[in-house]
DNA sequence: GATGAATGAGTTTTCATTCAT
DNA sequence: AATGAATGAAAACTCATTCAT
């Protein structure tokens, strides 16, 4: 708290006037980062433009977030591990991931994707980004414009029918 | 320190005995649950038979561990993004991991797998896996065989030529 | 100091005008409070009364005082163990009982009390009631006619000769 | 916290291994107030003595524990009035106190108290005793002899048939 | 080797007080 | 006069580490 306080550029009991203890704060914090993520995930994402083109950019939009904000990326896997996160934010947190949910039923209604749970698929997505990202970083090895493209084919391929 | 001294069944004092510091005993700890994990790993594994079963032996220990030891996994996964691990569990654990390294690079020799650089593809196996598993902890609804039938498929293909 | 104001409508710092700080604050609160409770106690008292007449309405008065503003009482209790009144308030105090300290010498000096100092008489009508209407009030068994009947005869059989 | 830790001198942190936050150690602390309390007013009591004797020894023993132990005596008042104690440290209490309930009682017994309520009889006793002790205290006269016979004739006269 | 009470530095939290608006 | 966000010192509490037995 205190570190986060400093941070801010504010003393730390002032932290509590806008968050009554840690835990809400951590809760707060991740909502946003959450949110803000999302957000990012759909930039220049145009729903006329046909389907690979859009699922594309978002897939792109994921892994350079993840990349870019290595630090949010971070405290949000720690937080799904930690004890501070509370219904209420997962519920919120199922919501603000709907957006991503659309997308992949898109790709099922199109007939590009498979005919698996949309959730599976969903996950698939995210967990080949997040472990891909994670390694690159940990190793040090920063990915490789064919690095990425690789991770997109083996991402995509996996998925269409 | 404490706890894991009470869950061990000893004195707090007793586990410095065995471990220098909290730092030891993680990296100690990380070490020995990420070996534990690759034996399981390959487990049943039979060099012989042909790539396509070996390495869904494989696979499908790799999804087993995580889910029956999903305590292990968390822990291992909050150690990544922990200022504890030092640079000797580091390489070891690159040491360990040499086995599914070389299940990989079997898989593109037989021209199974795309020409992808073979970390990535290892990577994206174990990407596929941490988060399916992990979604299906916390959204608390178990794989099904189906389920992970699914998420083997995406992940073969996602790599196959 | 935050809860007062609010309590109060007002803003924190806005307190912070009519009071110097949290001693002066509680000083002045509990004068008032000794103030207000003295007032009570001489409701109805008619010195032209005999003389039981007048020390029963004052010392139904008080009890009255202590129950229907329990809370008052408590906080006028706890003040006097805390390190906050200072002599002025003391003193202030201490003037202000003069009434009830009168009326017991009235009683001295129409022979019906004991010839006691009049101090000791005062601190045990005092004694008696406070410590009576604590008991009800926790063990939240509210004070019965008959009980108060009982209470104000030991009090009078104390005193008298 | 860390002034009672200075006190028993130990560190702060070791106070937690015996407390496991403030409420505890405070309950704790009042019911063995409470208890060392009761166990003096009954030292000396000889209940084969007639019942006055008995009586006024115990009278004494607690007006002396009051004096002597002016500190512990304002710590449970002011536990009272806390939103500390739990209902647990409320029903320890009630059960302590037993030995002079029953004292109490067996002055109705005997004819020599009027047929009032024990419990009004016992607070009775206990306020006049602790109105007393507190005003002598603070208004700094230490209680004379004459003082002290003069507060105990109130009280047997109070309460004598 | 084993113990576990004790430590104290660090963390979270509270709260009286200030001050720019 | 009034505000209420900001402060920082002090309180409550935690926990890795030590040490006498």
């Amino acid at each position: 708290m205190s570190e986060i306080a400093r941070e801010a550029g504010l003393a730390t009991g002032t932290l509590y006037i806008y968050f009554k203890n840690k835990e809400e704060l951590i809760n707060v914090l991740f909502a946003r980062c959450r949110q803000s993520s999302i957000e990012n995930y759909f930039q220049n994402y145009d729903p006329a433009l046909p389907f690979k083109s859009g699922f594309t950019t978002v897939w792109m939009n994921i892994l350079q977030y993840r990349v870019q904000h290595f630090d949010k990326a971070v405290f949000m896997d720690q937080c799904y591990h930690s004890p501070f996160l509370n219904e209420c934010t997962m519920k919120l947190t199922k919501q603000m991931i709907k957006p991503l949910f659309k997308l992949m039923e898109r790709g099922k209604e199109e007939n590009v994707f498979k005919e698996i749970d949309t959730f599976s698929l969903m996950v698939f997505v995210i967990g080949s980004i997040h472990e891909g990202v994670k390694n690159a970083h940990y190793s040090r090895k920063p990915l490789t414009k064919t690095a990425v493209n690789n991770m997109f084919t083996m991402c995509w391929d996996g998925m269409k029918r």
